[in-house]
DNA sequence: TCTTGACCTCAACTTAGCTTTAGATTGCAC
DNA sequence: GTGCAATCTAAAGCTAAGTTGAGGTCAAGA
């Protein structure tokens, strides 16, 4: 029967996940992505790789860098396809940032709250903007002072 | 009496914000400061640009783009120094943008949960990664995509 | 007066995350 | 076998948000 294809190309897991041909190419390049080459050079992609995509463009939503995104698809199987508990491992690892990430903009939103009470909106005074914060929710910013 | 002085210099903004000289020249060339000149062409800012500078810090964090954070100081009165009122309406502003992104947040963690429950994540099943989200909840991710 | 630190401008460099361009294959269809 | 789209590599370009460096000026104290 014609059953689905083992493989596909670049083009197929680009449309497949609404990522540019050349985005894919650099998610190679940086590690991402290590598809497998046909007799003429062409990449060949597992159809698990469409996941993957999917797995490093929700984590890029979340803030997560490309490096750190690495780090976590470290976690999958090289080689053989990931099972279904396998991204289930990394699927939990992800809500916990994400928990982490409601939780500091709650407090934001909170000490947000008593400056607008004053409207200070000053260093010195609400704390909303202390060196620790600056770690725990990270942004753009300065780069000197994140060392 | 030996009052606080009018005007501070940027070695002085930077201390009290803990901002890189260079950056604050850099926030000038980008519009958010409009220092004045002292006769020996040194900048001179308003005490409350103090405040201001903690207000891009603290919108950085929520993820604003310089350009954006540059369009809530258009709020602020130009020339005279802002007063607690235009500090707190600038504030309410932000506290609904935190808002916003509380609820994106919260709105991508229970799909994650459903994804955590079948492992799927996968761009058709979940809808965890659409485009509705993507122009939502914003990071890097591929460019093409955004426009 | 001399020196020293803070300041000035302008240009080039940096990192992340891609896109674009150019020129050379590959591979499928007719 | 001819054509055309999809692919390949390598290098250059782009945006954001700054930093770094070179070379020159300002201001204040000894």
């Amino acid at each position: 029967m014609l059953g689905p294809e083992k493989f596909i190309s670049i083009g197929q897991l680009a449309s497949r996940t609404g990522v540019a041909v050349s985005a894919i190419r650099f998610y190679e390049e940086k590690g991402l992505l290590q598809p497998l080459r046909t007799s003429g050079n062409q990449r060949k992609f597992l159809r698990s790789d469409i996941r993957r995509v999917s797995f490093i463009l929700i984590a890029q939503k979340l803030g997560l860098a490309l490096a750190e995104i690495e780090d976590q698809l470290k976690n999958l199987p090289e080689g053989r396809n990931p099972t279904q508990h396998d991204w289930q491992k990394i699927s939990r690892r992800m809500r916990a940032q994400i928990d982490e990430k409601i939780l500091l903009l709650t407090r934001t939103r909170s000490q947000l709250d008593q400056c607008i009470g004053c409207g200070c909106l000053s260093l010195q005074k609400c704390q909303l903007y202390n060196k620790d914060d600056r770690l725990g929710l990270k942004g753009p910013g300065p780069r000197a002072v994140l060392d």
